[in-house]
DNA sequence: GCGAAATCTTTACACTGTCAATATTGCGTC
DNA sequence: GACGCAATATTGACAGTGTAAAGATTTCGC
């Protein structure tokens, strides 16, 4: 292994809008068909990544395979590998990607929000609407155990995430939180709130959650589930299960 | 790798103490060959299981596949799939054991503790405790996708969980939780305290918690970060991200 | 005892990830 | 301009997987 990812520059020739994916690649005719399918994609990892969003999306993780991704970008069986390295390489790419979209998704919520009640279930409400939005996604991101974190992509997309949630929690408690050091009530406030939506968030993606909501005044959605869990009123005894 | 799948000589061999791995072959029915390895194993869908979980714990979650369980059992590739129907049954046959497992952990602690704050921790932490423990069974059971929980074992067993869960957190609210309905607030409780220590659980062993604890006072434990986590004041406020 | 059903093995096939060996092209350097 | 090399993409191969079908062996109901 250690295939150093090749720093692959845009040198892209005229990329145009064919960048709606080519499908119907009519196999190899070299030097006539230049006007199409060359054989240098030109932008061939961009259009992998959007590729395996899309079977993503499709066929849910199971069918997200390297030679699955090939084929929705309509090159070899063998392409993927040459941009990621493996498997692991390229679901590490797409959860960065995934990350991205998410982050940018709770910066749109917090900027959204106008009341301090709003302002504080913004972030929860929005961690789990990307997750019922993309599922898949979601999947990729926190339910593989493949994931590589020490590509540079992946690891700054995490880290940003991890970044605005505990500036979230500090803004909440409205004190400063340090970047090297946490008080022991610091670390647990941020993990609070990082496992409570993200447990929400699984075991309602999951199903597990339906059990409740059944049982719940009629109608009740997991939204409304999710904002009483969030502002309940706490007994002042430990609320562990 | 260089294994040749065909090990398993035909039948009528010779090697009675085959007994390396197969120790288990009870051979209890009373046929006249009980010495030889015979025909039909007698007790293999149990068999199966525990090799199952012994290639879950050395190989982990990727390594578990219906050959490699066969060939830990000692039989032919295609036998698991006779008594589990495909991988989704063997999985799912295996999560319920580890729901039996962790239900009984579970009750175990609830034994032990004594006085009301050990009480009241103690679920949580054997919580965690079980799935530091067994990754690879916590996996199966929370992580992976293919599970049907149509199958009576596994919603039989899943379902205990959840009751033993909601009955713990009406105990903590001093209330009876009843069967087929549920406020909004003891909905958001259980959700909440599942939510919490699910979300952590997950977290930790993801390793997404290193952030956290490399930046607590020197020594602190994700057990002692549970703790806080669970005990910590609230400042009144909503407890979100 | 005997046929039927259950159990296990063998065989086969379509997939997969990954590697090695090509073919094709782009680009810097004469 | 042409040449050479590296990047890019394809082809082919191989071991491993799940799963289905057919055959072999044993147990069970009658």
């Amino acid at each position: 292994m250690g295939k150093s990812e090749t720093a692959r520059n845009p040198r892209t020739p005229k990329k145009t809008s064919s960048a709606a994916n080519a499908q119907a690649r009519p196999a190899r005719r070299p030097a006539a068909a230049r006007t199409e399918t060359p054989y240098h994609h030109g932008a061939l990892r961009e259009a992998l990544l959007k590729a395996a969003e899309r079977v993503l999306e499709r066929d849910g993780l199971a069918g997200l395979t390297l030679r699955a991704v090939a084929r929705e970008a309509g090159v070899s069986h063998a392409a993927p590998t040459h941009h990621f390295g493996d498997l692991t390489g390229l679901l590490s790419e797409l959860a960065a990607v995934g990350f991205r979209q998410f982050n940018a998704a709770m910066a749109s919520a917090c900027d959204a929000a106008t009341t301090p009640l709003e302002r504080a279930l913004a972030r929860p409400k929005a961690y789990v609407a990307y997750a019922q939005a993309h599922p898949g996604m979601y999947g990729i991101m926190f339910r593989t155990e493949r994931l590589d974190y020490s590509r540079p992509s992946l690891h700054e997309a995490a880290e940003a995430s991890f970044a605005g949630l505990a500036n979230a929690v500090g803004m909440m408690r409205q004190e400063q939180i340090s970047e090297d050091a946490l008080t022991l009530t610091q670390g647990a406030a941020i993990a609070r709130a990082w496992s409570m939506v993200h447990g929400f968030t699984m075991l309602l993606l999951d199903g597990r959650l339906e059990d409740i909501l059944d049982r719940l005044p009629e109608g009740t959605t997991a939204e409304r589930l999710l904002e009483a869990m969030l502002t309940a009123p706490i007994t002042g005894k430990p609320t562990g299960p």
